[in-house]
DNA sequence: TATGAATGAGCGTTCATTCAT
DNA sequence: TATGAATGAACGCTCATTCAT
């Protein structure tokens, strides 16, 4: 019979989610509160815990649904052929992860980590991400001595190391874009 | 007249953290509360506030002294000649670094830089951290194609994604030794 | 929807007045102490700031509470015939008002209206007081030739000047009653 | 031997008095804060002490100073000869006395009351302005029929009423001067 | 589901005042 | 006198989360 769990239910929802970008548009990820939301939204702060179990769980889905685009964005694109190409097509996500200290720190704790036995949204995004590049890999000139699996978690990581760097005062010297590339061109090279 | 700090104040600022110390050891990062520091050393917590900006002050030096610590002990060891010493000599920093989630969090959240212009105990050890491989990299048996520092930032970052999936409800059947090694060897060794 | 206010609200709220209440009862209002109040209200810290923006607003209530209560009694009376019967109606709340010294100084702040457009609870009283004094001197044997309304400031005007006298190292030789006996026969009885 | 109190004593004093009143002239009277004072002046905090009981003292002191100055002015002048010309004559008291509720309020608390034993600055200025209104009220032609002391009680309750409701949200309509005007001709003049 | 008052533990703050040097 | 680190007792606040209705 779960198919009460209709119309107003998911009206509901859809309205606390509305609210929810309409506050990270105007103010940011970081300044969300759950009480501006559903004075947005007009429901009850007990509402909001009845659709989200907290409010990390809303944060996690609005993050990883907009990773998700941007990887739908990225998945639609044909695979890059040099570094070049794949950073370009890597700095929309890039951008989004950098966007917001905030933003970052949470992708980070997401990671895989949010949850114990389900994976969350953004956590998620991890394994598809991994998959897209992956998948760039099989065919291009790039490196074939290691799995394109392997090399594709060497992008995860080289990536956040690219971010964390642009939150770091040291180093700011190099811009973002030049050290993903400075990265992935001595990760995914053949070695001469 | 910026004259020299004071006796007291010195001896005061160690009460804390040795305070702070007694109950990490037994309690904790995580657990760790003002009022009980406060306490403990004696001292009103308008001295602690005196002292550290905030909470998070302390815990970036308390953390940042640490690692620095295990950095010392690094920095002493003879350099390692293949990966498998290396990870060796880097395990003892990646538990600590993944003895608990809070201090992971913690050490991500001030991995780049507290402020603008103040570099924090935690992302002074960063920079520390990347001389030290650097150091080991100059005259082994690595990967000559590419400079020490750019290997050793790429330790890090391979670091960093090992200790994230510790975390990770994905790939734990792995544990961080092996994955480390696995990033390490596919980094650092020169290509067939 | 501006609902109207639960009964849980009003409940919380009496539970919250009638703590603060023992408490002044017992060591006074200058010794309350929010934290004893929640305590002995039995309800959370949080809660206490949800009802009152501050400590002083709860004072106000209070105050202005039981200033009220005395002006029920007063109002209560027949009007009086004299200025002796007027100093006795009006006793129990010149006694009031100095019974703490930071009773007086909150009434004295409170007076011109806590903020500039909402009248606190005490400024409320200040109103009502030059409405039951109005009253009686209208059919009184007092002095005709000026408005019962600017008879009735000046008897504040004398009031709080009896009352600052009371806290005042010199001029102590003469009793509150006195004092305002001898204000109150000057402005108000028609001269000879 | 109460000679060695001189030269940098007095010198210090200065100086703090010099930077209260730079504080003062530039944030007000309520915002000044001991630490401010005691940099702008370039002493220690504790010097401070050494040189005045608390912060009050200082404040009393400094206000003192400035209603005296204002005193003298109108002792200065030649005796008012009606309710009109009090009125102008006190109206830079009045000024000042409303030039910040903290001022006020400060005034009123000091007004006789801060010392048990001894009489500060703003106590003795009541004194002194008694004094100069019951001069007035000598040869004038007012009110006969009560003693000029009397009399200049009343033009001080007065006077304090009239600031009071400056500060009130009610009453506004009319002006301090009109109210005072209105005060003292109802309390001062001759009855027909 | 929806409501919204209540929770609650702890952090940070305040800043005049004290006191050992 | 001068110094300035230390004091200290509340207060205010935060704000996600819970729970009785």
């Amino acid at each position: 019979m779960a198919r009460a769990i209709q119309k107003r239910t998911l009206q509901t929802r859809a309205k606390l989610v509305k609210a929810a970008q309409t506050v990270i548009d105007t103010q940011g990820y970081e300044a969300l509160r759950v009480e501006q939301v559903v004075q947005l939204a007009g429901v009850a702060k007990g509402t909001f815990f009845a659709h989200f179990s907290d409010k990390d769980a809303l944060m996690d889905q609005l993050i990883g649904a907009r990773i998700d685009a941007l990887l739908d964005d990225i998945a639609a694109q044909t695979s890059p052929q040099d570094i070049s190409g794949m950073v370009d097509a890597l700095m929309p996500l890039m951008n989004f992860m950098t966007c917001e200290r905030y933003v970052f720190d949470l992708i980070i704790r997401h990671s895989g980590a949010a949850a114990r036995e389900e994976i969350g949204p953004i956590a998620t995004t991890f394994g598809r991400h991994g998959e897209v590049v992956s998948h760039w890999l099989e065919g291009g000139p790039f490196r074939q001595d290691l799995s394109v699996e392997l090399l594709a978690e060497g992008v995860q990581a080289f990536s956040i190391q690219a971010i964390s760097l642009v939150f770091c005062a040291l180093h700011n010297e190099i811009s973002l874009r030049d050290r993903l590339t400075l990265y992935l061109t001595a990760w995914l090279l053949p070695k001469p």
